[in-house]
RNA sequence: GGGGGCGUGGUGAAGUCUGGAGUUCACGCCGGCCUGUCAAGCCGGAGGUCGCGGGUUCAAAUCCCGUCGCUCCCGCCA
């Protein structure tokens, strides 16, 4: 057996002078003085200075001079204190370094495409070429630590509460509900599809049925849907779900694995009980039901004061059963342009207008408006937003979630801190059972297997009854979502039945999974946390890409393999399916993908 | 499907608004000097058809049109 290393050289300490090493790892860095040379050695562990000598060391000055970044070296030689005065404290092994004997090249590198530096970023679709290097920067290097470091203490968790882990198939039916699904031909089957699982929802609700009662799993999954900072197609969660449990139960467990992951990556205990709010709080309070509490701003319900009011803009609105909405801006130190692009901004987000307001240092309002409201209201509006002088006020009339909700967007463009590391959970609860759809339809708010509070509330006021669901909300970011289920299948039917899918329409879709809940079903309820948004968070990454060893781009290509690309004429045939001749046409033209070699 | 931003030696940027010689800065690369540096330093050098195509012009990195790629956002994401 070959032995490369007896150390890790990032691990090199004080108590380590004396001791002979062998160290493997990648020239970081090399600072040839001509005579004495130095190499910073990266490995896994981190950094250490190997110092080569010409009076006391035998490595060829021929091998040291052919050494370039990146070389994958190993050295033998002699941990020793650093000479008086030379220490470095920014290194773990600042007080050490490896005085060299013998060094040999392992593996050579070309010149690097780009300068693995965490300073500046190269291009991203170069750095996606070029993953394999760009993982070995530091700051990639400890997302991937980070990303290991979170889902150990999932599992810790999961596994000291007596969770099963079971995996589930990545291979599923297609179920034309939600997202897109990822199609998977079959070729036993030609012109028939399996699915990539948006999630396991319906197979961990078969495990409840028998009679797995804890379950957990690191699940892959999948929606074909167009790409975002915080979305990739492909993607990962904690999925898990219990049975005779409730939402306390869930909750419980959520802000164990909250708090241990924390502890592990961060060191610090988070405060606990992790915060509640209603979805209908929420909304009120922050115009989204994923609030980032990391700052203040909240909006102000207006309605009481301006009851009364003769400016037409406010009256018409509440005489339609609309709102009035302020928003305490601060100090933000617009100018007449500023506003009117708020104007704009507050327009293009849905809302009929915007109002500005300053507050002078007299105590006066200036706004264009100021003039169509008394001067009782314009005091009131002042107490109500706890304005002080130079803090610029934005009303909105509007319907509820339009006002609420383009005053929330407008709070986060204005006051979202940009890099901070508090970290702020928070769980959503009361969500409500059904939304209104883009199509004037219902939809479900999470999915249709979720549990109402009341059934009877359910069928009879749909638009208003609340679920038994639930949000984890960190910095403003949704983590995940769960609910307790339906466990049985007569609820299951009406919700569906609500949903406008008819009881043939259910049977041919779910029918399968309606048999299963016939079979006694226990209650039970779970939740899944997205992982890659969870490290993001805590490294401080704008980017879901940052924390995924190899994402893809935001038009869903790997620059490093190509990504999709075409398959062979035998294999479709094989499949039954055939590219239409409109598609192969734009293959000469552009993209296309990356096409096979010629077949013999 | 829609809106915004970006594309300049190997890398990152400035130059583009207001057209006038491929100009500049930092890093890297190559060569030389240098025995205590740690983003080593000093000296010298090479390297770019300004993403691609078309147009306007005496003249285009710069203006116009198209196209490709990357990115952020809206839609979408049960």
């Amino acid at each position: 057996m070959t032995t490369y290393r007896t150390r890790h050289g990032g691990t090199l300490r004080a108590d380590d002078i004396g001791t002979e090493v062998q160290l493997a790892g990648w020239v970081a860095r090399r600072r040839d003085h001509g005579g004495v040379a130095f190499i910073d050695l990266r490995d896994a562990s981190g950094i250490v200075q190997i110092v080569v000598n010409p009076d006391e060391s035998p490595a060829s000055p021929e091998v040291l001079r052919s050494l370039r970044s990146e070389f994958c070296i190993s050295v033998t030689g002699l941990v020793r204190a650093r000479p008086e005065g030379t220490n470095n404290p920014e290194m773990k092994t600042g007080e050490v370094e490896v005085a060299v004997g013998k060094l040999d090249v392992l593996s050579p590198a070309d010149v690097l495409p780009f300068q693995l530096d965490d300073r500046f970023d190269a291009d991203e679709s170069r750095r996606l070429k070029y993953r394999y290097l760009d993982l070995r920067r530091d700051r990639m290097a400890a997302n991937l630590r980070a990303r290991s470091a979170v889902i150990k203490a999932m599992r810790h968790v999961m596994e000291e509460r007596g969770f099963l882990e079971v995996e589930t198939p990545t291979l599923v039916v297609s179920t034309p509900e939600g997202a897109r699904d990822m199609l998977v031909p079959s070729r036993l089957r030609p012109g028939q599809f399996y699915a990539l699982p948006q999630s396991p929802q319906l197979f961990k609700q078969l495990l409840m049925v028998a009679g797995v009662e804890r379950y957990y799993q690191i699940a892959r999954c999948y929606r074909d849907e167009d790409f975002r900072s915080d979305r990739q197609v492909e993607f990962t969660q904690l999925d898990l779900e219990g049975s005779f449990w409730d939402q306390e139960g869930v909750l419980d467990t959520l802000e164990a694995i909250a708090a241990g992951v924390v502890r592990e990556v961060r060191g610090i205990d988070i405060p606990r009980p992790i915060p509640r709010m209603t979805y209908n709080e929420a909304m009120s309070r922050y115009g989204t039901d994923k609030p980032d509490v990391r700052f203040g701003m909240e909006i102000r319900q207006l309605d009481e004061l301006f009851a009364a009011s003769e400016f037409r803009a406010f009256a018409d609105t509440l005489a339609e059963g609309g709102t009035v909405r302020g928003l305490n801006a601060g100090n933000a130190g617009l100018s007449r342009a500023g506003f009117d692009k708020l104007v704009d901004q507050a327009k293009a987000l849905g809302a009929k207008g915007l109002f500005w307001m300053v507050v002078e240092e007299d105590g006066t309002v200036r706004s264009p408006v100021a003039k169509f409201l008394t001067p009782d209201e314009l005091a009131g509006l002042v107490a109500a937003m706890e304005a002080q002088p130079g803090d610029a006020l934005l009303v909105v009339a509007d319907e509820f979630h339009t006002a609420v909700g383009v005053l929330g967007q407008l709070r986060l463009d204005l006051g979202q801190p940009e890099r901070h590391d508090d970290l702020e959970f928070l769980f959503i609860v009361d969500f409500p059972v059904f939304e209104r759809a883009a199509d004037g339809g219902l939809a479900p708010a999470h999915h249709p297997f979720t549990a109402p509070v009341d059934v009877e509330e359910m069928r009879n006021s749909p638009e208003t009854a609340v679920s038994k669901s639930y949000d984890m909300v960190l910095n403003g970011a949704e983590l995940g979502s769960g609910s307790v289920r339906i466990h049985d299948p007569e609820t299951q039917s009406q919700v569906f039945e609500i949903l406008g899918i008819s009881r043939e329409q259910a049977e041919v879709r779910f029918g399968w999974f309606m048999e299963a809940l016939r079979y006694g079903t226990p209650p039970h309820a779970g939740f899944a946390i997205g992982v890659d948004r969870l490290v993001s968070i805590l490294q401080n990454e704008q980017n879901i890409r940052e924390v995924m060893p190899f994402p893809k781009t935001q038009t869903g290509a790997d620059p490093l393999t190509g990504a999709p690309g075409r398959v062979e004429e035998g294999q479709l045939a094989e499949l039954g399916i055939e590219v239409r001749a409109d598609v192969k046409a734009e293959w000469s033209s552009s993209q296309g993908g990356v096409a096979p070699p010629e077949s013999a």
